[in-house]
DNA sequence: GCCGTCGGTTTACAACGTAAACCACAGTAG
DNA sequence: CTACTGTGGTTTACGTTGTAAACCGACGGC
């Protein structure tokens, strides 16, 4: 109504109740498709058809609200876990790193935040962060013969993979899902600033791999990476 | 002079002309201590003994103003490279790899915002994120010997691994190093969100770990990762 | 002397997060 | 049926942000 033309996808009114879920759910949504830049308390209510200080009967503030979206993301990571491949550290490990890829993947936009936001205890590193899947994980390697060390080192090791290879990828692809972030402005001024098209003059080297280095890669050397990962693991567990 | 009391360690104006480098330097400074998220242009402004809009003659507004910040950051990451250890491309990526890290432990709040930027291609991957690094990074490699495709997939490993390992690492070292970030309220809602003290029952082996979670082996780690990384390289490369 | 241009200030505004007061209704108690 | 109270939402309001635009003083060249 106001002059926003930033995609308002209809859908009005549709509910006639709110709920923690709700705003939850549609603030995931917004994000998804406007980035958390984009995401606005006024903007989300517009989402649900009410008006923005609503909202605040079901979260504390916008910081709550995220860190609400956040958990909402990861939180169902240890849901019905297959007890088949939990059998082996390998397959379980192997499994919670496709669930949470997937996670990346179906919310590149959103996926960073989980980087960002800082956990609640220091040794709750994302993309982990939640007690109840560190607990799961760390009792799973232990009780499968890894000592405590190892099984914290494990966790540390297998955090930072998941973080570098998941953030790279789900940066990548919330740009081409729509950069509808800050289209901001032209012109110019003593700034060595992002040129149009980036002067790769004198790089002569990139610009010859270009193609190899736009492709994308990211099935393949994930599954690798973890890959690697896990066999190192497998090493260092035996030695 | 306003009201705020988040530290304004003096240096009200000891400089008497302004220039973009300054002002990008004090805005590292400023997040420095305070964090992105305290990083306001006022605030900048006063740090410099200035208005905030004089500000704006030597960055194009506040996104701007980041992006030089990180670009300060990681811009001398090519200078005066040691030939000797150019030589062979392990020793080249773990002195890469070592400045990489010394600016993520020497600007714990900054680094974050190396990955979070997006970069201006989507090929350039933080936390590598200049044509520049980029261009000396794979002429050295294919210059030793990689193939193309080896190099680019040397980079990418490369650049994950880095982010993953510094975003976690330079995460736990921002927060220790002063917290100031949103103290926030206190109260509850029907909200899960995090407790004043966290809820481990019902995590026993958290629990017990929690020791061992909270030990700080990031430098071994790094060292251990990142000779694992250079490994796993020599093995491909070689096979 | 006058005149741009450069560096900074003043003023102004729209958009944000959020506190506080307000209101409309639905149950329920009497 | 009426009065009371809590619950869900709106209105109004304020402080803080980023930034556009106009303004202004000093200074160097003609």
């Amino acid at each position: 109504m106001t002059k926003r033309s930033t995609s308002k996808p209809a859908s009005a009114a549709p509910t006639r109740r709110l709920s923690q879920e709700l705003v939850i759910d549609a603030a995931l949504a917004h994000i998804d498709r406007s980035g958390p830049h984009g995401l606005t308390m006024r903007s989300l209510a517009q989402d649900l058809g009410v008006e923005a200080m609503a909202l605040y009967r079901y979260v504390h503030g916008k910081e709550d609200l995220l860190e609400g979206v956040v958990n909402r993301l990861m939180g169902d990571l240890t849901a019905e876990l297959d007890e088949e491949l939990a059998e082996h550290w390998q397959g379980f490990l192997q499994m919670f790193a496709h669930r949470v890829r997937r996670i990346a993947i179906e919310h590149p936009k959103a996926f960073p935040l989980v980087a960002t936001r800082h956990p609640a205890a220091p040794w709750l590193r994302p993309p982990l962060r939640s007690v109840e899947v560190v607990e799961t994980l760390l009792s799973t390697l232990v009780q499968q013969g890894f000592s405590d060390q190892q099984a914290v080192t494990t966790y540390r090791l297998f955090s930072s993979f998941l973080l570098g290879q998941l953030l790279l990828e789900s940066s990548v692809r919330g740009a081409d899902t729509g950069p509808v972030e800050e289209p901001l402005d032209e012109g110019d001024a003593t700034i060595p600033h992002a040129d149009g098209e980036l002067t790769l003059d004198d790089a002569p080297e990139v610009l010859r791999l270009r193609p190899l280095l736009s492709e994308d890669r990211s099935d393949e050397e994930f599954e690798i990476s973890l890959e690697a990962l896990l066999d190192r693991l497998d090493r260092e567990l035996s030695q």
